[in-house]
DNA sequence: AGGGTAGGTCTAATATAGAGACTTAGGCCC
DNA sequence: GGGCCTAAGTCTCTATATTAGACCTACCCT
């Protein structure tokens, strides 16, 4: 917990101070977070922990992706410097895509959140339950 | 890095498998990673760490979101048991939120993913420029 | 009486994502 | 040797999500 805070706490001072009436306020937390926290992005990374995989490949791990947000998303993790492209002069061509070390490195705190959800999404599912049963008469 | 593997090789149970052939199939790490890997959850997480804090405290913390977001963010947020929301009645009533013991739990995991974002932004950033720059004329 | 505040809700405008047709060139079947 | 398939995309059109900002209620201050 101490470990947490300490992290958290960095974080917030750059939410705060004078920072505030700058503009644009640089937030290395933020940038990540909006580049990792987006919808396929994580998904991605840890279909790719196991071992390299196809485009097709990876459209079926994650059947709900459109192949339009599969290539987007393979861009931005490539763009990154999260995964690598290789193409394969095979005829169609093949493309097989990899973790790179960067991308590698954030499996160690991907797992802790993957630990989380495993662990807490029954305290999570109860605690919707109970909220949407409450919600019958509660005005807002 | 052990621990790192087997967690995610349990995530990848649920992806492959005869699971795929039924319907939706129930992956606890989706359905958490689609609740707090949107635009602003892990934010007002974290936001909340250090203390509790008022509707326009938050706003002001976060200053790029929408009431409108900030609203349905923090009541997502209220209904899966990761804060709590109090009601002062003054006048006008000041509404507090803070994170309950559930939420707390998760400052943990996400602190470890704040480290590495802080650690590797850089990397990233070189990676992105790199990028960039060679895309001048490669085909795709 | 006029203006300000807190915590929202509502509507219209905009940005983002999804579905699915189309592409290119070779391999396979009959 | 015509028809159909595949891989990895791209393109267009539609649907969904997000934003900006007006509006609301009740009180307090000047």
């Amino acid at each position: 917990m101490k470990t947490a805070l300490s992290a958290i706490e960095r974080f917030t001072r750059y939410q705060t101070d004078d920072a505030q009436s700058v503009e644009p306020v640089y937030c290395p937390v933020r940038d990540v977070l909006d580049r990792i926290g987006d919808k396929w992005s994580m998904l991605m990374i840890m279909t790719l922990a196991t071992r390299p995989q196809r485009f097709s490949e990876l459209r079926r791990a994650v059947r709900d992706i459109s192949k339009r947000m599969l290539t987007q998303t393979l861009r931005d993790l490539e763009r990154d410097g999260l995964i690598t492209r290789h193409v394969f002069p095979t005829k169609p061509p093949s493309v097989e895509y990899r973790l790179a070390p960067l991308g590698q490195s954030l499996l160690e705190p991907m797992a802790s959140l993957i630990d989380w959800a495993d662990h807490r999404f029954a305290d999570i599912h109860a605690a919707r339950a109970s909220f949407d049963g409450a919600q019958a008469d509660v005005p807002r």
